[in-house]
DNA sequence: TTGTACGCGTTATCAC
DNA sequence: GTGATAACGCGTACAA
């Protein structure tokens, strides 16, 4: 049997009525930042893994280009099998599609506007969030500014509200909309520093964000920690490259995939969906 | 029709022998290192999105644990549609299982050992590491060192080959071999400055490789371009986000991507495996 | 326990 | 051209 390197013909067994042997990776974001995201990237990859332990699956991945909404939902109508879904936008209508059509569909962080029929695994990032601003202002920072996220996406809201939580008095001015990037980053904080010269520290909503923004404070002439304080969030690899290191809060990645894996098992026994929500830790590094 | 919502199953098109409608991803590095290479991920997006408009396919990745070559083996032996192999190292023994049972392989980068029987497209390696090193020679460098890739990669050994070509005199004390990481470079570097502390100059044969050099440059207090030149090879993102930018080589990426897609879908035709060499470009940045 | 039909949805082929 | 039918390879349910 092993011997002749007979192996069963996948089509087939599928067309068999056999339970799904692949897992279908959705990442709704525009065509250009599929795969440019090292946290999703790591995440995948070790669901991927831990997949492959289980029952030898594989996940494949579609690509989607033009608006995030507009191409994940026409490419969500050719799915069959279950959905690993990044990055999903507030009531994304790709999401109904799916559920339309019985596929199963697990989140990787709050399906704002579907928390009740997708399953997800979400990190604390209000928390999160008022952690980090609490470590600041307990440093004796005053005026601190903050880069969020897109406000559609969970983790740009949440940050904000913890962020809202810890500051005390909430200055409009001291708020930047950013899109998760390294050059968002740096434009933002070009912004800030415009509009309120006077900030002393920064709290960035992604690393990548906050790597953008030592790199805007460097360019401006402002030393950090010591004129401003620059914090992150993810405790992505950068957090531990940049100069001076960023003080970040970290998400427990590998058990966060963990979770992300065993709720999808969980669903192709036909579970009902589910939501899970992972604690997260303060990273004091040297940039705060 | 299209009314009705229907679409065709395509697990028993596949099963009644039509063509195949997806290709699969097979990038031979260890487990955790899968997903974390910004080229590779850049090209396969490119290419993924590319074969999306055409037959609308899509590529699955397929994720491989310990040993580069062992994991890609196993994972190959269930493979059934055309394959995308990314760093493929010399005489990989996984090839040898795909070409036996007919799978079309299209490889990224000359596919040691297997030049004759899989489809590639790869870049000047040689002429680009000699382009770099030429100018290096020519703004005065005289102890050029090089940091080179895995030794049984194409781009490890191609690299090298041009290094040796336009070096002069080459003195081994100045080689150590990299693993394209960052950690890889950081180290190697560390061993150059300690091996010979009078180079002043070191070529990494990969920008992400040269950003860990400039680091360990930075912690031994040496300044880069004045003490020592830095240069790079790919023109990656990273090589415009470090302090000096890096001076490097560029790889088309686009056109790359855009090649191997169109050589992959001339192997669904049947066409015969052929071999494609792109040309490189030297862009010179403040690293050196 | 071991064996034998049938059905899954499509493509291909052969009559018509 | 059009329409019926045989594969494709594996689950599964049912019979022995």
């Amino acid at each position: 049997m092993a011997a002749t390197g007979y192996a069963p013909n996948q089509h087939a067994r599928r067309l068999a009525g056999a339970r799904p042997g692949t897992v279908a990776f959705l990442h709704c974001v525009s065509g250009d930042r599929l795969l440019a995201d090292a946290n999703v990237n790591a995440l995948l990859l070790d669901c991927l893994r831990t997949l492959g332990e289980r029952d030898i699956m594989m996940v494949t991945p579609v690509a989607g280009d033009g608006p995030p909404d507009a191409a994940t939902h026409t490419l969500a109508a050719r799915l069959d099998d279950p959905v690993l879904m990044f990055s999903a936008p507030r009531a994304c209508t790709a999401v109904d599609d799916l559920l339309d059509r019985q596929v199963p569909v697990m989140a990787c962080g709050t399906p704002l506007g579907h928390e009740r029929r997708v399953s997800y695994v979400s990190t604390d990032d209000r928390d999160g969030a008022q952690q980090i601003v609490t470590h600041l202002r307990q440093r004796g920072r005053r005026r601190i500014a903050t880069i969020t996220g897109p406000m559609d996406l969970p983790g740009g809201v949440q940050r904000l509200a913890g962020y809202r939580d810890a500051i005390g008095t909430f200055d409009p001015a001291l708020v930047v909309h950013g899109d998760y990037t390294y050059a968002g980053g740096l434009a933002a904080t070009e912004q800030l520093l415009r509009r309120a010269p006077d900030l002393d520290a920064i709290f960035a909503a992604s690393d990548v964000m906050a790597a953008g923004a030592l790199a805007a404070c460097a360019q401006a002439g402002r030393l950090v920690p010591d004129d401003i304080a620059v914090a992150g969030y993810d405790d992505a690899a950068i957090a531990a490259r940049t100069t001076p290191k960023l003080t970040t809060v970290r998400i427990p990645w590998h058990r966060y995939a963990g979770q992300l894996t065993s709720q999808l098992l969980r669903r192709f026994d036909g579970d009902d969906p589910s939501g899970v929500i992972m604690p997260v830790e303060l990273v004091v590094r040297g940039s705060t």
